[in-house]
DNA sequence: GGACGTTTCTATG
DNA sequence: CATAGAAACGTCC
């Protein structure tokens, strides 16, 4: 017998269109549970109309308000607080203590994979945290690409590299 | 088993 | 100094 993953709670996706493009909020009943890239940058997403936000429960709507509200202040190179409650559960506890470092790095900061590994008291484990930030549900809003590689690099981003250097360049942590 | 958003250590020129 | 392995870690395929 094979553990399968957590059993999937009923979610609802919601898009937030930026003048980047189009991202996609998904909610489970505890909170912000995922935030999706524009398929395209600075495109518009295809996807049809998600329904009106007047069938939407009263934390739903506060919590998407204010996501809307934090998305558009990082791709502003600002500060997002306040934010949504985030739903996390779907993470292992190791990821999960690595999403909490994360949180820890400031804007205009950025750390090493290494750093990160240490700051969780698993100093060897540089590579799962590697793993474990490209496994972030929430990108953007936990701060995953102000991860960089030791050796000065940018190291890697799963929504592509291209929003790495931007999003750094936006809070003005790129330095050339 | 293999492959990752890496780092550090140990060789060897 | 530059370059080349190798080991260590957690999770997914």
């Amino acid at each position: 017998l094979i553990m399968n993953r957590k059993p999937l709670q009923p979610q609802v996706s919601w898009v937030i269109p930026t003048p980047d493009g189009d991202f996609v909020a998904t909610y489970s009943a505890q909170g912000l549970a995922g935030l999706g890239f524009p398929r395209a940058r600075g495109r518009k997403s295809d996807a049809e109309q998600s329904p009106a936000p007047t069938g939407l429960a009263g934390d739903l709507r506060r919590w998407h308000a204010l996501t809307v509200r934090a998305v558009k202040a990082v791709l502003a190179g600002q500060d997002p607080a306040p934010l949504p409650p985030l739903d996390l559960a779907q993470g292992t506890p190791f990821q999960q203590s690595v999403w909490a470092a994360l949180r820890k790095i400031a804007r205009g900061q950025t750390a090493s994979y290494g750093r990160v590994a240490a700051a969780i008291g698993r100093p060897k484990a540089v590579r799962a945290v590697g793993s474990a930030c490209g496994a972030n549900p929430v990108p953007l809003l936990i701060p995953c690409h102000r991860v960089l590689a030791a050796t000065g690099g940018l190291g890697g981003f799963t929504a592509g590299l291209e929003w790495k250097r931007i999003l750094l360049e936006r809070e003005g942590s790129l330095k050339r």
